[in-house]
DNA sequence: CGGACAACCTGGCGGC
DNA sequence: TGCCGCCAGGTTGTCC
């Protein structure tokens, strides 16, 4: 579910309410949300630490603590949000892994598909040290990208896809990306042109920051930590939209298989 | 190396 | 209504 600008919007909305709080217990209900350590560790060690600051990686939560970090991946169907004690939200029933805090609230780790995971680590390394670069960090430079691009023959939309290659860009944005480049999702990378690759730079960029300006977007089960929509979902170019006109064309937008993902673009823009 | 596919899980939706 | 198949914003491991 959610990508990096709806990542970005969660990390953003969570530092008001859990930055200062010291975690006073912990509650889980199903083992394998638990990455590592154990849940009985891990449940010792979080336990009395306090929430400096949270920040994010590729789409990865990262809340650093006094001794460690509490890393959170949210996979398809995780939603985190601060509740009362003892109010109930709409998606506590799909609870796997909550916090007590010192004032009385809780954070909640709701995941309906039960595909995300918590990690409590001392060394960071172990769990983003493969990642690609942050496509909207300023140390992000189009030669980069394109030094980079060059030494991979594959399907460019796969290639946006991997973590590896480049941090935090899913299914949604890299439709929108590749769409906004003009750029076939089918393409083999090694066949882009200096100007494409510049043109595909941009294009992610522009992508993921409308993503975050219009504060994620809520096709099905993301929400912000508040429970409200995002509102990127009303402003996408061609994900979602197979048999629409396209925004630049008007040709309808089609839908294919592409790396085992649903993809949409536009057979006349997109080359 | 790159691509295909299964696995991990549950819920929502369209079709009959 | 009920049931069935299909689809879903992610990642990892295996096989060819």
């Amino acid at each position: 579910m959610p990508e990096l600008p709806e990542v970005e919007t969660i990390v953003r909305n969570l530092r008001k309410p859990l930055i200062g709080r010291r975690i006073i217990s912990m509650w889980y209900d199903w083992e394998k949300t638990i990455h590592s350590p154990e849940p009985t560790d891990f449940a010792a060690r979080i336990t009395g630490q306090t929430i400096q600051s949270i920040n994010r990686r590729a789409k990865y939560i990262l809340c650093e603590l006094n001794h460690d970090v509490l890393v959170i991946h949210l996979k398809m169907t995780g939603r985190l949000y601060v509740a009362d004690a003892g109010v109930v939200h709409d998606a506590d029933r799909w609870v796997h892994f909550q916090l007590d805090l010192d004032n009385g609230k809780q954070l909640r780790f709701s995941d309906s598909r039960k595909f995300g995971k918590v990690y409590l680590t001392n060394n960071i390394e172990t769990i983003t040290s493969k990642l690609g670069p942050e496509p909207l960090d300023d140390s992000f430079k189009q030669d980069d990208f394109l030094l980079r691009i060059r030494r991979y023959q594959r399907t460019i939309k796969s290639l946006l896809l991997d973590q590896t290659f480049i941090a935090g860009i899913g299914n949604i944005y890299a439709d929108e990306a590749l769409f906004r480049a003009q750029i076939h999702p089918q393409r083999q990378s090694d066949t882009l042109t200096n100007d494409e690759i510049q043109r595909l730079y941009g294009a992610i960029r522009n992508a993921l920051n409308a993503g975050i300006d219009h504060e994620g977007a809520s096709i099905n089960w993301y929400r912000k930590p508040d429970g409200s929509k995002g509102a990127s979902q009303d402003y996408l170019l061609v994900y979602g939209k197979a048999d629409q006109p396209c925004p630049r064309c008007g040709m309808s937008i089609k839908k294919i298989r592409v790396a085992q993902r649903g993809t949409h673009f536009c057979p006349n823009c997109q080359k």
